[in-house]
DNA sequence: AGGGTCAGTCGCATGAACGAACTGACCGGG
DNA sequence: CCCGGTCAGTTCGTTCATGCGACTGACCCT
């Protein structure tokens, strides 16, 4: 990057952290936007404490990044989903996963693929289309599992 | 992203955040990679205690992320750098201050700014020049300070 | 000899996370 | 009607990581 002088803690990456620096956050993140929207399958995904698990829910509710939603009034259950402000947290998810597919690499592939969601092509790490060319925008990503998933999980996704 | 099924923690992103998802680490990797190279600048600047900055930069020795060099024998001293490995996650941190300054921007505009080496134009979130329109590779980014900058620290940049 | 820097280590107090149990509102079956 | 089970938490005790401050040891300068 830079082999400079530097100054003070005027940072938008330190900002950042203060939101999405917490121990689990960024995976919940994830996980909400991959559709694991309710505590039980978080917690259980994610190997958390139910207490960790509310706090942070809570508190990644208070900067806006989840929203709360009752999907049933009578046993009071809830769905977490994430705001445009969540959602435009993937390039950091994007950026994090390349960078694991690089260096630690799983045997049989990536396990994730990013894809353009209106030509499903998928990405490279400047998150442009390998097939259309295009320089895609967050909210026009979605994940599909690659080759090094596990076994008999694969979700058909509706190209 | 996604609103589709899910399945197990086969995952980049854990993977990622095991090596630099700890505390400080993050903020320690742009640091440095700022120039900022030796102990007690890094310490003083992050607000850090020692001991915890010992291990910090400790582990990510471990993890192949930054290498101790020493610079003087006699009292012994030595400096921290990144290594090509490190370099990799400026993407990461890149897109972390993008997505810092959309939501918590600095009143005076954004405090950092990346900028292409070769040809001195600044990059869009797409880490794509706005000046020549290149896709920029991580190891020809460079920052330098924006308009939310504190007062008198300019440090003039050989472009 | 005395003061200052740099790169740490050590010990103690506080705070966050883990594990496991408990709660409370429901549902479905026998 | 009682029993077991699920879901979404809360509470409690123990461990682990951080923070704060003092101390060390090797120098350097005056």
């Amino acid at each position: 990057m830079l082999d400079r002088e530097y100054d003070n803690q005027v940072c938008s990456i330190a900002r950042s952290l203060e939101v999405v620096g917490e121990r689990w956050s960024l995976l919940i993140i994830r996980n909400v936007g991959l559709g694991m929207n309710r505590f039980e399958p978080l917690r259980e995904n994610l190997g958390i404490t139910r207490s960790v698990l509310t706090t942070r829910l809570g508190t990644l509710i208070e900067y806006g990044i989840l929203e709360k939603r009752q999907y049933s009034e009578k046993p009071p259950r809830f769905e977490y989903h994430l705001t445009a402000k969540g959602r435009d947290l993937s390039p950091v998810l994007l950026q994090l996963m390349w960078w694991g597919d690089e260096y630690y690499p799983e045997p049989g592939g990536p396990p994730t693929i990013a894809v353009h969601r209106t030509c499903g092509g998928d990405l490279d790490h400047h998150m442009v289309c390998r097939k259309c060319g295009e320089s895609v925008e967050p909210d026009r990503v979605y994940m599909k599992p690659g080759p090094g998933r596990n076994k008999q999980d694969l979700p058909k996704i509706p190209a």
